[in-house]
DNA sequence: GCTCTTGTTGAGACCGGTCTCAATCCGGTA
DNA sequence: TACCGGATTGAGACCGGTCTCAACAAGAGC
């Protein structure tokens, strides 16, 4: 037939065949054996043969397949990440960290973004493994909900989670300690004298909170715990009602306005889950009129640089969001590197900075 | 030997071997072939033995390998991203919207962050090649020297640039119109009556810039040529001493304050080519207890979420940036797809958000 | 009843590497 | 001179899929 000369239907739209170790092996007249070995620098060649095989490589513009290495060694060097979504700063962030440990160490990253969704996390889970990733880094959508996470252990691949852990789960672990950096940042509120705090996440609960409801993210877990916990040492009676969940549905904005605008509720202060809720808050409070921190105290989790540009600065908990990734890249790595020691859960701490945001309740 | 039971070498580290085709046509009693027809759904299969197959692999845990239908076939369904740093909220919308096209059409990222730095991207795209991704997207560290994306295109990969051009290269492009952008936000501050007006990037060029000079990125370019353009449409003597480059070298903050301390500069308005030295300018004035915009005017690109919020809201030309790495991909997948048609690029429009950061300078 | 077509199946090559194992070559030694 | 051990090299299996091709079966048409 009229086919390319030594095409046989593969190869990749352009006519031209990719050089392999074939190819070079007989340009250096040496066998393929021989050839992949000067070239992938494993085995005892000798120094004239490795030199004319790699002029060879070098003439004919060899580009090894790593596909084809993979397939044979087992070991892909790469590892996959899923984040919620990595325009959230929190995600980028972290996945920078990891891939800064993943790259020193040689893997890429193939990344996936979950949505938070279980279905899209599954999928995403199921490609990663379909693509023989040396291991995953998976921040979960549920710490409870654990079918998807159980996939890639039963898979036999190293697994570590990072910012939430699944707490029913036996696997390397690296979070933040949010119920003390809770705990710090409404203590802050109630020593100004605060009684009538409200913390609002995006996370999803059907339902309003109830006192030992178990959340999907063990991270907002956390830090609701940490919360009521401070509004209940400074004897504050029903602290679960002031927690306000759900946000993204009814939109962060729509919703702090609500809060603001409920004069029974009478809020006079806000902690913020993160940096995006915060965004919300303040926009809300401007467009009611409500200035900060006189009308309303803000404190808010990750120290997200405009954070520090704002009037008033606002007060925040920073992570070491950086670190989480690449501490969880590095656990991940050791256990790919065969580590078969126990179970490992990092907890690494937050620190307050304070700025501008916070003040003593304005009387009514 | 006593080695574990078929197991050679390979394996990842658990005894436990990764159930193939052959595996489950013996279940199923088929040849590999027809369970291989099965699993895969291509070729034809009858009814009954489809679904034997498919019960003999539910049964057994079959999960397909990626990698080796990649070797057989030659596509792997991944694409490569390299960005300057996925930190940067840019890269990280950008990188979401090329995200969601890839995955629609059932692709994945390998993301891989250049800093701006030939060699690191040089070393990334090695990679990527090497991992046989069906095609790359890149925003290049530089527009200029090409030796990193050649290599790409002699690899026979399509390429698809984004955010930055590479006139001299025959490649798919999407940017937006940084020209006319910068154009438009610096027509507002001449308009406004300022005549000694900042244009601050980050990117590296050595020595001061002066008419004429090559930038290495085409969209700092572009917007520099809006920038001098509109000095000179207003009759402003010398618009390149104007520009200031090298931002990240001293660091944008102390920069701008430089900028502002000199007296006889009497620079009244910046233009920031990004959000993140809007910032940094944001900072300067606070620290010099400047007040914007009465002391100064800013504007920036890119509407990164706190801009909105910030006192003064600023003034921002908006960039269509999760639509760039949505068209992107949307390009690359149709060149992998097979498209030979002539090379395109899209040039997608900026818009103006203007806020109240911008003022008539104050006499002095 | 016989050829033709269509549908289903199996055997085996192939993708591009790695790796095992045996063969060969070499100088040094008894 | 014959033998030994280490260094080099080549042949070929293997990884886990896809795909081509030939064999075979059964129903259609004459």
């Amino acid at each position: 037939m009229g086919e390319p000369p030594n095409g046989h239907g593969n190869g990749h739209g352009n006519g031209r065949r990719e050089v392999t170790v074939s190819d070079v092996a007989a340009a250096a007249k040496v066998s393929k054996a021989t050839a992949a070995r000067a070239l992938g620098d494993y085995g005892a060649v000798s120094e004239a043969v490795r030199d004319r095989v790699q002029a060879a490589a070098e003439q004919l513009g060899y580009r090894p397949n790593a596909l084809a290495r993979t397939m044979s060694t087992g070991r892909s060097n790469t590892l996959g990440i899923v984040v919620g979504d990595i325009e959230n700063p929190f995600f980028a962030q972290a996945t920078r960290g990891a891939a800064d440990v993943a790259n020193a160490a040689g893997f890429d990253l193939i990344l996936s973004n979950s949505d938070e969704e279980a279905d899209t996390e599954q999928k995403a889970i199921g490609v990663q493994l379909a693509k023989r990733v040396d291991g995953l880094l998976v921040a979960p959508a549920s710490s409870v909900d654990l079918d998807n996470l159980r996939t890639i252990i039963d898979a036999g691949r190293p697994l570590v989670l990072f910012d939430r852990a699944a707490p029913d789960l036996e696997v390397d672990t690296v979070v933040a300690d949010n119920r003390r950096g809770a705990e710090q940042l409404t203590g802050l509120l109630t020593a100004a004298g605060h009684r009538r705090i409200a913390f609002i996440s995006t996370i999803r609960h059907p339902g309003g909170f109830r006192r030992g409801d178990t959340l999907g993210s063990s991270s907002v877990a956390d830090r609701v715990q940490g919360f009521t916990d401070a509004l209940e040492g400074a004897g504050i009676a029903d602290p679960e009602s002031f927690v306000h969940l759900n946000a993204r549905q009814e939109g962060v904005e729509p919703l702090a306005r609500r809060l603001l605008e409920d004069r029974d509720r009478g809020i006079t202060a806000i902690v913020a889950s993160d940096s995006l809720i915060a965004l919300g808050v303040f926009r809300a409070a401007r467009a009611l009129g409500r200035s900060i921190p006189h009308d309303l105290s803000l404190v808010a989790f990750d120290d997200a640089d405009w954070t520090s540009v704002t009037t008033p600065a606002v007060t925040v908990m920073a992570q070491p969001i950086h670190e989480i990734g690449a501490e969880a890249a590095r656990l991940l790595i050791r256990r790919i590197g065969g580590d078969g020691g126990p179970v490992v859960t990092r907890t690494l701490p937050q620190h307050l900075i304070e700025r501008d945001s916070v003040a003593p309740p304005a009387r009514r």
